[in-house]
DNA sequence: TTGCGTGCAAAGGTTTTGCATGGCA
DNA sequence: TGCCATGCAAAACCTTTGCACGCAA
């Protein structure tokens, strides 16, 4: 794998540009084609689906899935491999609302399941599923 | 939401006959046309997505998803709607391989995320990437 | 000049929808 | 008879692939 870049290409740029903007949050393909239509660049979306594949290789980019028929999304990694700064990716079934979630008890969870059942998790892409606070106290 | 059959047909029938068959597995819809096909069973592939997605909302099936194109996957929860029998739906990003796991601390993420995140997960959806112990053995 | 990068179009695969027909109650 | 269920075909959707052209080094 990790098949790296090797030219610097503009649209390579215009891409990082947008991720930068983006550096908190998480973003899919689409919405790096409507920051490209809202400011007049002009890049494939094959580019930017290879691109982003690359960037996941380089471990730049972390990527995850929360649906089937939704577009994959990525978040910035900042350039850090590291496993600290680990967080949750929660997932709302009812209003479809994503959160994110820094908390101690990943690790524990994570040390567990290598210990007991010698399965390393990938935190960075492992999505909970559930209902968020709100959407409860709204169904009660 | 929970729109339930209203009539008994042949087809969910034979889909039901299907399922119990798979008691401890899993299966996709992919699998039910399968073993139609094996077993001289017309029934259009519409017609299962239409029933298993209602057997969802029964309760009668769980479904969850693995990765993006790849079929959604459903495991028969025995009709009950019961919180025991929970497991650890673990997945190797390497050889591919879903693992469940039944194990106690599934009930302490539990508690923990909706004690301190008011977050009430739906275990039976969640799917935990990693790494498998053979992958590990064999990647050294 | 070499070979990776780009972008259009088409393909690939799963799931959903439209619509006319069939079948349960 | 009324209304849901069925099934074919087509659409919708995200992503990947093929191929010719462009461009960085």
């Amino acid at each position: 794998m990790a098949t790296r870049s090797q030219y610097n290409t503009k649209q390579r740029e215009q891409i990082m540009d947008f991720i930068l903007t983006k550096k908190d949050g998480h973003f899919s393909v689409s919405d790096v084609m409507d920051y490209c239509a809202e400011n007049d660049i002009h890049i494939g979306q094959t580019t930017v689906y290879r691109h982003l594949e690359k960037m996941v290789d380089e471990g730049i980019l972390n990527k995850y899935f929360v649906d089937l028929l939704t577009p994959a999304c990525f978040e910035y990694t900042g350039g850090k491999h590291t496993h600290s700064g680990q967080c949750f990716h929660l997932k709302c079934e009812k209003c479809g609302k994503l959160f994110h979630v820094h908390c101690d008890m990943l690790e524990h969870i994570d040390a567990h399941l290598e210990e007991d059942h010698g399965f390393v998790l990938d935190t960075r892409r492992t999505v909970f599923y559930g209902t968020c606070e709100e959407c409860r106290r709204n169904a009660r």
